[in-house]
DNA sequence: AAACCGTGGCA
DNA sequence: TTGCCAAGGTT
């Protein structure tokens, strides 16, 4: 086992105690917020724990030299993103804009084109204006608190939680589409998470999370990497559980998945394919374009106005006097 | 509540 | 090849 300050959340290491303004006390014994439902032990934190020290990867927004502005960054650009599309570009981002103010200062235009293929390119609008907000408001310090945090654009019920939890070591149920799946699975029995019900989901984590600050913290982080890496939805590797032997859906069996099916989303041919299409023109072009080069990207006129126009709504792209069409700011 | 919002890898 | 999936948020 870790110990002392480094048995923290993903071995982020001082800066989590001394950004908290907690003393660093000696790990306290092993104890539940809640009661001791058979059900509630098979996410035993002491197993858990155990293996996620030995198992944690090594991503950069977990070193201890991580700023919480840099947690914030990675949880936002890891919305619906895979860890390694976001990585080279999170580096990029630390390197350019190592601040919420250097961010704050830079323009739309330079930040939608920083973000790149990540996909769901609003999210850098709302996170350049997360940073604006954290420079203005927050004296360029990242919110520690959850509340502040979901004021942030951008910002919902998962990312506040994130940020506390993995940036300032604090307690809070940290509950994403993994954490949602283990929980089904291991305590519930059932093959997969049901509907997300914000509310319900935050308070069945709640109930698991250890006493000790920093250990709820780090227990968060190893249930979502327990999620990423060994009970994923595909094919859960049992064999590598830390827990495997009391888990609810394992000892059933692993029964199919029963609720109800989640439609799957469509992208070839819906609005969402040509918006990047569009907006992958002026990506990469230097400064704004005429009108033909954007027609050329998709053959069905009224989609293609229709795409314009909302990209226009969105902000992420504008028109200048003349009539050509630019990323915010560049016009 | 449900639909919408990008992109690419993988089985 | 096609469908599923990936650290969600907003409306």
């Amino acid at each position: 086992m870790l110990q002392g300050p480094v048995a923290l959340v993903s071995g982020h290491g001082n800066r989590c105690l001394a950004a908290s303004g907690r003393i660093d006390l000696a790990m306290t014994t092993e104890t539940c917020a809640q009661g001791r439902a058979p059900e509630v032990l098979a996410l035993d934190p002491e197993l858990l724990l155990a293996w996620f020290d030995a198992n944690v990867r090594d991503l950069p927004w977990r070193r201890p030299e991580c700023t919480p502005w840099g947690v914030l960054a990675s949880e936002v650009m890891l919305q619906q993103t895979p860890v390694a599309r976001v990585e080279p570009v999170w580096r990029e981002w630390m390197a350019r804009w190592p601040r919420p103010s250097a961010l704050a200062a830079a323009s739309q235009a330079e930040v939608v084109r920083a973000w790149g293929k990540l996909g769901y390119p609003r999210r850098a609008l709302r996170l350049h204006a997360a940073a604006t907000a954290i420079a203005e408001k927050h004296g360029d310090v990242v919110p520690a608190d959850v509340d502040t945090l979901l004021a942030l654009p951008g910002i919902g019920a998962y990312t506040a939680r994130a940020v506390a939890a993995f940036a300032y070591g604090r307690r809070c149920p940290v509950v994403d589409t993994n954490v949602r799946r283990v929980v089904a699975r291991a305590v519930q029995g059932a093959g997969d998470a049901g509907p997300p019900a914000t509310n319900r989901d935050l308070a069945d984590v709640q109930a698991l999370l250890p006493a000790e600050e920093n250990r709820a913290a780090r227990y968060s982080a190893a249930l979502m990497e327990l999620g990423q890496v060994v009970c994923t939805a595909r094919s859960p590797r049992c064999a590598d559980c830390p827990v495997v032997d009391r888990c609810a859906w394992h000892r059933a069996g692993r029964p199919a998945y029963q609720g109800p099916t989640r439609p799957t989303q469509k992208f070839a041919g819906t609005d969402r394919q040509v918006r990047g299409l569009l907006l992958d023109v002026l990506r990469g072009s230097s400064g704004p374009v005429e009108r033909p080069a954007l027609d050329a990207v998709w053959a069905d006129a009224g989609q293609r106005d229709r795409c314009l126009d909302s990209l226009l709504v969105d902000g992420l792209i504008e028109q200048t006097d003349d009539g050509r069409f630019a990323l915010p700011g560049e016009g």
